[in-house]
DNA sequence: TTTTAAACATGAAATATTTAATGTTTTATG
DNA sequence: CATAAAACATTAAATATTTCATGTTTAAAA
């Protein structure tokens, strides 16, 4: 029964792309959009699992219509990184759409999701026909990249708790909209994002909840004082 | 004299964009470039005067045309980061371009510098009217982006000896293309740059002079082992 | 439902990094 | 050219961070 829903939604494409759609009448006609949606594919993942590898050819640029994503970066000692953290709706990919090397890093599901993969070489065609539709996209690229810049820098001259304090409140502010929300993410995860050891993230994390800066039940996480948490990541 | 030959290339812009033009000129009509030409103005900055600054709005767009540049994010407590650092001939400001806000952060030239200030209207309106010449600026943007993300994930997970040796090495293959070169940022700048303290950096540099990795003489530094330099980058 | 693996947690030891104190050399400036 | 300021340099002490060892709890898999 469910998966009969589930089928009919990947079946009919015309649901899908809600706010995509929206954001795109403005620039491209229905002409266009319907070539866009018409080489496209629906997906679902499931929590953990990968969109689109680092590594591989960038032949899809990811539209996330549901769900929540984190960019992974794994060097050579299989180390991961995690450059950034969004939620949907989005496009993914910007900046992978004008460079065509392969993927600099992957995206994957940190909650389920699903995502619509949109043919690079289609949607390059359309942008090329419509000049300011491909300055919309690029400018929402711009926007993800100018955040990551922000998280890099948080990374590169505060310390710990600094670090750690911008990411729960970029979480609040950007990914769940809340300030107490479900953390998908476990604490190594989130080590892997501020750039320090788990052992740290935990430690802190405690702290703060004996300080009454944040609570932690189970996987809800909820900012009790947010002028702290600033302050904190303020003074670095 | 000399400043009479300054003064007419300043005055014939049709000598200058060598470089941009060059690559334009598979993409957009004589006519849009004149329209570009006609609507810029070639600067020339000392060695530590400021091209663009953090926090102005984003009117122009810079076509660096000689020179060496650093992009410079000072916090709240006047600390200073370097996201990049990049030589002629190349266009800045990509990102800038695509979002409305403010900049992100500083142009600041580290050699002297000889740019030309493109007005950012007249260049939105020349990439709405030109979407293949949009498309290979975005690719340019995007290439720039894709360094800055690699120092970034070099400085999150490295420690100070690989993060310096990746500066070392990117300095040598992307801004000086040369293994010995004349170093032109202070021990200060490379820890900015490098996300450490001046002393850990003038340390690390002595140290690998007496283990013969690299040679100092005066503002020359030379590689000497590239291999093991390349070897310290990859263990981190 | 047992079993196993992963996540969460804590503290101590080992290591890395910064800060501070001090001095020399180089570069810029009156 | 004298003088000040900045850059370069070295060391020890203080601090921050990671690693390791160990144990509990929670979630996933057989």
């Amino acid at each position: 029964m469910h998966s009969k829903i589930q089928a009919m939604t990947i079946n009919d494409p015309k649901q899908e792309f809600s706010w995509f759609r929206r954001i795109s009448s403005q620039f491209i006609s229905d002409k266009d959009f319907d070539k866009l949606e018409k080489t496209s594919v629906k997906l679902i993942f499931k929590k953990g699992e990968t969109i689109l590898k680092q590594g591989g050819l960038p032949t899809h640029v990811v539209y996330l219509e549901k769900g929540i994503v984190k960019f992974n970066y794994e060097n050579e000692s299989s180390k991961n990184l995690i450059l950034t953290i969004v939620s949907a709706p989005k496009i993914l990919g910007g900046a992978n759409l004008f460079y065509k090397d392969n993927n600099l890093f992957s995206f994957i599901a940190v909650e389920d999701c699903e995502v619509i993969l949109i043919d690079a070489k289609v949607l390059e065609e359309v942008l090329v026909e419509n000049s300011r539709f491909a300055m919309m996209m690029f400018q929402v690229a711009s926007e993800m990249f100018k955040k990551s810049v922000m998280n890099f820098i948080s990374l590169a001259h505060k310390q710990k708790e600094g670090r750690i304090a911008d990411i729960i409140l970029y979480l609040a502010a950007e990914v769940y909209n809340d300030t107490s929300f479900h953390l998908s993410l476990t604490r190594k995860e989130i080590a892997e994002f501020a750039g320090c050891s788990t052992e740290n993230v935990i430690m802190t994390l405690s702290k703060w909840q004996t300080e009454k800066i944040i609570s932690v039940d189970g996987k809800i996480l909820a900012i009790k004082d947010i002028d702290k948490l600033k302050h904190i990541s303020k003074i670095g």
